[in-house]
DNA sequence: CAGTGGTCTAGACCACGGT
DNA sequence: CCGTGGTCTAGACCACTGT
């Protein structure tokens, strides 16, 4: 039984995979200029436009490097860009066969401490609404939140039940943000990460911290700390 | 002194803009359709493929979603997909303003452990190059390498003094991949790792694991472990 | 079937940036 | 200066898919 790509792809993928051919045969050497569109177009027998959509696409994820007058190049270095899907929690636990369920750990509005504070570029001892909440699949812990919302950014957060709905949900169709920052990194579990996840103090979690403005005004800082184990995958 | 964005975009980066703020202003409310594209292009004013391309953009980066027949309507849960910059080292090293320097630690030629031909789906105890390098910042381990090598796929590499060129440098010019995997994940630190990083047993330290394949034969695993502390941070 | 997005074309103008 | 990529246009045909 084969899987799906039984069917050539035609048009400007065509183009774009003869391209990626001819880099990975190093046909077209790394760090070497290759033909300019409207060569190519004659080549393929085709508009400009064209082989321009199919190498547009090879530099969006760094195969090949454009500049006007001096023309495309190789890229030197591939393999430089990694496109990963950010996971809505629910889905990614339904996808993996689970039941999701969430609970609502702790609720606060109170001065936050320095180090949300001054992550979110607020002033030490801004009010802010503090969140602690946990994703389970099938009843097992499977990522801890931690949560900061700045209320001045979000005001109707403060009358909803957060216990019913996620925070996570209410503010995505509430609060737009314009802006928002990612960041991937390991920690140490500390005691209420570890309590919350049932692992042991200082067990390696993968951590997923994501900051969202509106405008210049900071909106919330969730800090994600998934189960032991977690692994974050995409093809390149 | 202002930063740089005084130059309002032109043309479909306009239009992109402009599907934006309709969207961040819930002019277009999440989850409902959006006019088709030959009617946005009456509003704006253009022809149709330029509205197609502001419109695919922000379909691309999942704010969107499309379908034939059905138009275009404004997802449900935006924030899905990012994009990583994959960091050489070297480069990485250097933008912060460090001295890059890397050791070769070992080389071996031999069976490899099951965890690794099992990752790259080949047969156990399968003959691999195994090597293990760290790479340095002003002298202080920043990064830690392993790395398997399958030479059947990569001939060459058992000629080429490694300890001069990295294993990386040399693949990338040498063997070309056609498919990649990368997989981000926290782990503890094991002896080997502790004592390479100058971190102590158990310590949590943020992974990146690649493995590449050149038609359907697997190159190369390898597992990179940062120092503890390390982030990686994306706009969103 | 019919509406919508996906793509291609031939031609045009322009901005950038080597030379 | 002038070659190259970046973009726009008006029109066309097609693929997919909801009805």
């Amino acid at each position: 039984m084969r899987s799906d790509p039984p069917t050539p792809p035609t048009g400007w993928q065509a183009i774009r995979d003869e391209a990626l051919r001819r880099i990975q045969s190093r046909e077209w050497q790394a760090g070497a200029p290759i033909p300019n569109e409207a060569e190519l177009a004659m080549q393929f027998g085709c508009a400009r436009s064209t082989v321009n959509r199919a190498l547009r696409e090879l530099a969006a994820i760094g195969l090949i490097e454009r500049r006007r007058k001096a023309g495309s190049r190789v890229a030197r270095h591939p393999l430089r860009k990694a496109t990963f899907e950010i996971p809505i929690i629910q889905h990614e636990v339904e996808a993996r066969g689970g039941r999701y369920d969430f609970t609502l750990i702790a609720r606060n509005l109170g001065p936050a401490p320095v180090a949300a504070s001054s992550r979110m570029g607020l002033p030490a001892g801004a009010e802010m609404l503090h969140l602690q909440a946990l994703h389970l699949s099938d009843g097992r812990p499977y990522m801890h939140e931690t949560r900061w919302v700045n209320p001045v950014a979000a005001p109707g957060i403060l009358d909803v039940d957060l216990a019913r709905v996620s925070a996570n949900a209410w503010l995505v169709q509430n609060v737009p943000y314009t802006r928002g920052e990612l960041t991937l990194s390991a920690a140490a579990a500390d005691g209420t990460r570890a309590e919350a996840l049932g692992c042991a103090q200082g067990e390696a979690i993968f951590c997923m911290e994501r900051i969202t403005w509106i405008g210049e005004a900071p909106v919330t800082l969730v800090i994600q700390s998934y189960a032991p184990g977690h692994r974050m995958t995409t093809a390149i």
